[in-house]
DNA sequence: TATTGTTATACTCTATAACTATA
DNA sequence: TATAGTTATAGAGTATAACAATA
């Protein structure tokens, strides 16, 4: 099973012990199951996200969001501007500094955000994912220490 | 600190809890380091991941290889292209099946991977993520079950 | 008819730099 | 001078369909 001329197995040897393979492989498997379980809302996911986290802190800077969530401010303004264009969020220049942008939900905004709260977060996937409660639940603690969330909360 | 006007705390609130969100900073994170570490080498993530399965499957099928790397077979195509003009990999047509093209290492390949192993498969990095060995390798684990590798394995 | 791989097109996410308007 | 956001352009990865050659 070492390969050479067969068709057979594909082996990875120490592929299935590198951590940036594995994500991919994870990540590639979630979107699937998010896309697979929701196919009509209309949103993808980074929109989502960035209307959940409006939602939590409306009047927040759009810069600022856009740091915490590592989405870069190009690609924030084009985000926005298809949110602002399907009615859910809305935006306002501060008088104390009329540079920034403050970002707010419509009440259409918080209306999708109620409707679609856990299943876009995907806090009920887990299950689905093939990983018992309690493994998932240490997934989401080791990948949260990863990606430096921890300091951060 | 529930948003609210203020410039200052971002709360991501039910968001840490989404495996699909903690997987998206987390392979940000992991690619930051990856491409840190050897930022000379002159290949891609996917590029090496390719060359490290052709070389413990010589003579495997690009079809079978893009397949279990979960590659499409287009983006397969450009992305042997690549490895095959920088001299690191050969294709061959078997008389067996004439449509098929089967993969092997050129000698350059063999000592490009032998060179760049660990490093490339980024085996030693999980230190460096700010996570324990166990940690890691439960992590590890968890993401191979996930991704659906187990059965697979 | 079905399969292997290629080409062509497009869309998303990302990266970068140049730009504006404000500070 | 520096900062907030925008615009424009390009690259990587992915998705899709049409295609050629072979089975």
């Amino acid at each position: 099973m070492t390969g050479s001329e067969t068709d057979h197995r594909v082996e990875l040897g120490d592929l299935t012990r590198s951590l940036g393979f594995l994500l991919r492989l994870a990540q590639l498997q979630a979107f699937e199951t998010f896309y697979a379980r929701m196919p009509t809302h209309g949103l993808k996911p980074g929109e989502f996200t960035v209307l959940w986290v409006v939602g939590l802190n409306p009047g927040q800077r759009q810069g600022n969001i856009a740091d915490r969530l590592r989405i870069k401010p190009a690609h924030m303004t084009k985000l926005l501007q298809r949110l602002v264009a399907a009615g859910l969020v809305t935006r306002s220049v501060p008088k104390t500094d009329r540079r920034s942008m403050r970002l707010y939900l419509t009440a259409e905004g918080r209306d999708f955000v109620d409707r679609h709260r856990s299943s876009l977060l995907d806090l009920h996937a887990p299950e689905r994912y093939a990983l018992g409660e309690e493994e998932a639940a240490e997934l989401l603690r080791l990948l949260g220490k990863l990606a430096g969330l921890e300091g951060q909360e």
